[in-house]
DNA sequence: TATTTTTTTTAGATTTGCCTAAATTATAAT
DNA sequence: ATTATAATTTAGGCAAATCTAAAAAAAATA
């Protein structure tokens, strides 16, 4: 079966979604893909039709084994060539992701293999977000939100919440990226902000919502 | 301006058509692209009100230097994804038309400066055709048809005439591939056929339409 | 429980890119 | 110079993917 790109993309949406909160809102997914939510459920009918997906009128949906499928090889296309952008091409790890986006879309399955072999089966992409095997398997990753950990904890940055370049911008200020080591000093439960300390660096401050953002190892 | 992958592989028809014969008619779109003439005439006016191109109904069309520049975007684009999945992939240069009719659509100009460097620069794609540079300079392609040469010439191949699974299979049989040397036996009036010695292989006989599909330079 | 609000779906329209069938224009042949 | 043929365009339609406005269903609230 051959699927077209708006297709390909609500898919890798719903699996997005699905990860945190099981079953998915037309409501959500209109958000999530920027369209109205008209759109999305006459594009659930159709996912229906083609048997990628369970869906019931005002109950929401959820992807099937075919789906699911489906979407993991969207994402290891997807995070294979983020990893190709950056380690050969030397793109910034905050500026692959709109082109994957396109990337991720060309057909070829040979193409991906052969792709994943010159670029020496990498385990996770340039976010620290694990890639798929050619059979949909997929280390289970082991990233923390850094707002889950507790005071005096030490971690390493090993990915983000999302592809904004809004974060990604504020990242690259703030000197966090993969890679980084840091540790909580002090939790302000008033606001939920947090205080942390990385080597050769003043303390700073991050928010709730940028916290939520920032994915951890613990060390 | 943005345009669609349809768009495109217009554009790139039309340039394609215009080196052999300055005003493209409907029909011989019609027949490149596999669509009706119905198709071309609507989209014909589509492009010209994109000012990509002249065209007067009824009397063909013609490139302008807009969308000259746009097909020799798309052709740079086009052949150094070739030249990446032979070179760095390692697929059959007879393999990589399919894929890089789509990896050619993808539209970020710095991936394909960046993969221009990475891949040091080159001149040709793997069937021997010239890449364009980032502003549509390409050198000018020494190829000659195999059908032009004389007797007792001597060259090597460098390209063929199109991407056609029949054509590239019929090559590899007969072990004809980019760097083949050769030498002109034998012409038959008759059928205008050719006979032809490689080393280490008894002579063999080319039809008129083969040959014709076959670019060498002169050694 | 009845009512209001929110969410979701339906109905009808639009754009892109294609199609078929019919009409028109250009070209070739008598 | 007419007529026949071939090429091209027009007219009208269809599917995919989107939209807005209105209707229907579910959830929240009084």
């Amino acid at each position: 079966m051959n699927f077209s790109i708006a297709e390909e993309n609500y898919i890798k949406a719903i699996w997005r979604l699905q990860q945190t909160d099981s079953n998915v809102t037309t409501n959500e997914l209109s958000a999530e893909l920027q369209t109205k939510p008209a759109s999305v459920t006459d594009m659930l009918k159709r996912l229906k039709e083609k048997k990628l997906l369970h869906y019931e009128p005002y109950y929401g949906v959820k992807l099937n084994a075919e789906g699911k499928k489906l979407a993991l090889n969207i994402v290891r296309r997807h995070r294979l060539w983020e990893f190709f952008l950056v380690e050969k091409l030397k793109f910034e790890w905050d500026a692959v992701h709109a082109i994957a986006e396109e990337l991720e879309h060309v057909s070829s399955n040979e193409l991906i293999e052969r792709l994943d072999h010159f670029l020496g089966h990498p385990k996770a992409d340039p976010h620290g977000d694990p890639i798929p095997d050619s059979s949909g398997r997929m280390e289970s990753s082991n990233h923390f939100s850094l707002h889950q950990l507790k005071e005096q904890q030490q971690a390493i940055v090993t990915g983000v919440g999302d592809q904004s370049s809004g974060l990604l911008e504020m990242l690259r200020q703030k000197k966090i990226g993969i890679g980084t080591k840091l540790e909580i000093k002090q939790r302000f439960l008033f606001d939920s902000s947090l205080e942390i300390k990385m080597r050769n660096q003043p303390l700073i401050t991050l928010s709730e919502q940028l916290a939520k953002n920032i994915f951890v190892t613990l060390i």
